[in-house]
DNA sequence: GCAATGACTGGAG
DNA sequence: CCTCCAGCCATTG
């Protein structure tokens, strides 16, 4: 698969990249901001080839609607991912962002087009 | 090109 | 906030 050329998921990890330490975004509203809503589990499959991506792709701010961090068990270990956010100082409680609804990140609010 | 897949989502209960 | 359901769409076999 040629990540080199421009294709949805490099949309998606330019995107990704735009969300700041300590901040978090969703699936959903990463697909909507690169102009494909509904696509929210492309985002996904996308972080799944993001290892492959450079500069690398900080894929562990990106969750679920619910806060809930259901890409974990993609990261080695599964445990890396709270690591990464703890050391960005964005708390986890079973493996659920606390205070997610004042960490999300929106790029449709925050960047505003 | 059809069928299955998936780190998802919004609405309803 | 949780569960269930139907819809979502790029990528893969």
């Amino acid at each position: 698969m040629d990540l080199r050329d421009k294709s949805f998921f490099e949309k998606v990890y330019e995107v990704v990249r735009l969300i700041p330490r300590g901040r978090v975004a969703t699936y959903g509203d990463i697909a909507a901001f690169i102009g494909q809503p509904g696509a929210a589990k492309m985002v996904g499959w996308a972080m799944n080839a993001s290892h492959t991506a450079y500069p690398p792709v900080p894929a562990h701010r990106v969750v679920n609607r619910n806060g809930l961090l259901s890409g974990k068990h993609h990261f080695h270990p599964p445990e890396l991912m709270i690591r990464l956010l703890e050391n960005e100082n964005v708390e986890v409680d079973n493996d659920k962002i606390k205070n997610f609804s004042k960490l999300v990140w929106q790029p449709m609010k925050e960047l505003k087009y």
